[in-house]
DNA sequence: CGCTTCGTGTTAATCGTTTAAATCGATTGT
DNA sequence: ACAATCGATTTAAACGATTAACACGAAGCG
């Protein structure tokens, strides 16, 4: 661990200035072959790799954009960091990684520790339903998937409502009469929005709203598990489940095959989310999607857009449509 | 975008030095009450937040830690890496995360960039079987999955001879007679070893190692599935297959269900890694597995304790034991 | 009363780059 | 022959923090 070699180290050594040393490196003025050759020699054979930092605080940019999410473990999130990296790199940003828990105070506080490293930019997707810590950041700012509701804000959407509307619609246009859902927490807008489309589909053909076939859950696995238990502990049962997101739609799915239940003769089965698992269950598992990748690749290229453009243009929103992908857990 | 203020700013409208500013900001020097007060208003009015670029170049640190991996959309890495930032997060550094998807030339450029930016510390999965870009860096060094061999390193490793071994022992100890192996590229220790761990199962009980029931493959879903069918075209047929990694795994199972097998009547089925749809699938399967959050838990702790000691210490290999977990799919 | 000690606060150098402005010798044009 | 121009290089001032060394008035002490 011994110090660093410096710029004035190699300047030293190859008897220039240091100003000509980072003209070589930088490709920034006309230097002559000869000390070109000498620098180049010295750089080698130092191991010399320019201090990034003393060149950001001069420069004034740190070609680095921040990530605030609240569990990387959650599988929605790696494909779309995937894209989200993809997008960074192709622009030479490096990115870095923020986890929150879903803690609202834990986000304000990495928030603070992202800006106080310059970052150029931030996407995030909300630990809560508390915003306001992002109020008045200078900092180009981009939410995803958890997102606040004032449109003052870049966001990158998926179209939660829709997504509902038309699986429930797939659901009842199947016949199904007792259609439930798995909901999520309604102080997410992801939780809310899902929950509506599924309501606005009911009421749309002439069906009621049962709260009976409603169980409003946190995103998890074992949430998921207990919520498809009451709901077929109902009386009389649902014959179809739209499960509004991936972790519910596991637990859902592992309930119904712990429980005993055949589907779809049984209940017909809607999923959230092309996970690698949907078509190696028995019965394949017919599910809405997005294009998650994709939503990465955008969400990062939005970013950088920002950055470029100096925070100058109007707030957007891109809103991604679901998919419906029709397999033999539900009428086909 | 408003330029942002610093710390003279602050010190300018509190009528006191940068000095003292810094002071109270750090808690380093003794301030009066009264002055302490004054300035901690006009930070707070002035939305101040403290530049790190600044102070990691004076103060030469710069709590950033790299993390140069494939590709997080590989299910291996998520649970990994969430430990990771739960022990960083700890201890008060941030995260950069570099993907190489794989590619060595790709690393050795994402490498020199985090050294620029001056981490104090790395922690790698290997991109391929090229590691000489990383012998002469003086910045403190964790592999894991993917690891070189040289033990001048330090490691955080998964006991791969013993996974496979153990695997195939429980396969063989169940009597299966043709107990196969998806097994991954053997330039990578990853796959070399757990092909040896097979290999060494079947000596050791005095059977013959026969090739045909050995199909090496990269570690995808796609390969898992080709090779899967290339193995069921044998004959006789394999009964067992010991699938090496988790996207062989996937892949494998899905071409068994495909092509109409039962599993275990015509073929015992034991994957690796205990994913979340081990258990949801039709049977159950069984697994070896090792507990990522905790590896995880273990590089970060192992990166912190090199940063802190300034790299003295010895290099180190740290070896989880895998664990088989028996569901259905195979003998029990 | 003179000397030290103490509590607060300031001065100024430093970290490792970038870059506008200055320097300096050689070449060019008239 | 002399000014103007040009190309290559250097000088030195930033960027925004930290901190050793210093300054200064008040308090303590024999």
């Amino acid at each position: 661990m011994k110090k660093k070699p410096t710029m004035q180290d190699v300047a030293a050594i190859a008897g220039v200035s240091t100003a000509t040393v980072s003209n070589v490196i930088n490709n920034t003025k006309n230097v002559s072959e000869g000390t070109k050759r000498k620098i180049l020699d010295v750089i080698e054979s130092l191991d010399y790799i320019p201090n990034n930092l003393a060149k950001s605080l001069k420069m004034q940019d740190t070609k680095l954009i921040g990530l605030l999410i609240s569990d990387i473990a959650n599988p929605f999130f790696p494909p779309v960091v995937r894209g989200i990296e993809d997008s960074l790199a192709e622009n030479g940003y490096n990115l870095i990684l923020c986890e929150t828990n879903s803690d609202s105070n834990l986000e304000r506080e990495n928030l603070r520790v992202l800006l106080s490293r310059r970052i150029e930019g931030l996407m995030v997707s909300l630990a809560g339903s508390e915003e306001s810590h992002f109020e008045n950041i200078d900092t180009p700012l981009v939410f995803f998937n958890r997102v606040p509701v004032s449109d003052q804000y870049n966001k990158v959407q998926v179209k939660n409502f829709k997504a509902a509307y038309v699986g429930t619609t797939h659901l009842i246009g199947h016949d199904y009469k007792r259609v439930a859902i798995l909901a999520g927490p309604q102080h997410l807008n992801v939780g809310r929005d899902r929950l509506f489309g599924y309501k606005e589909a009911l009421l749309e053909s002439g069906r009621e709203v049962d709260s009976n076939y409603i169980s409003i859950r946190e995103f998890t696995v074992a949430e998921g598990y207990q919520g498809m238990k009451e709901l077929m502990d109902r009386s009389p049962k649902p014959d179809a489940v739209f499960t509004s997101n991936n972790a519910l739609t596991l637990g859902a799915f592992q309930y119904l095959k712990d429980a005993g239940y055949r589907i779809p003769a049984d209940i017909a089965f809607l999923g959230y989310d092309d996970t690698q698992w949907a078509t190696i269950v028995d019965p394949p598992i017919s599910v809405v999607r997005y294009p998650m990748y994709e939503m990465g690749q955008a969400i990062g290229a939005m970013i950088i857009g920002l950055v470029k453009s100096r925070g100058q243009e109007p707030s957007r929103t891109i809103a991604f449509e679901p998919e419906l992908v029709v397999r033999k857990s539900c009428g086909c």
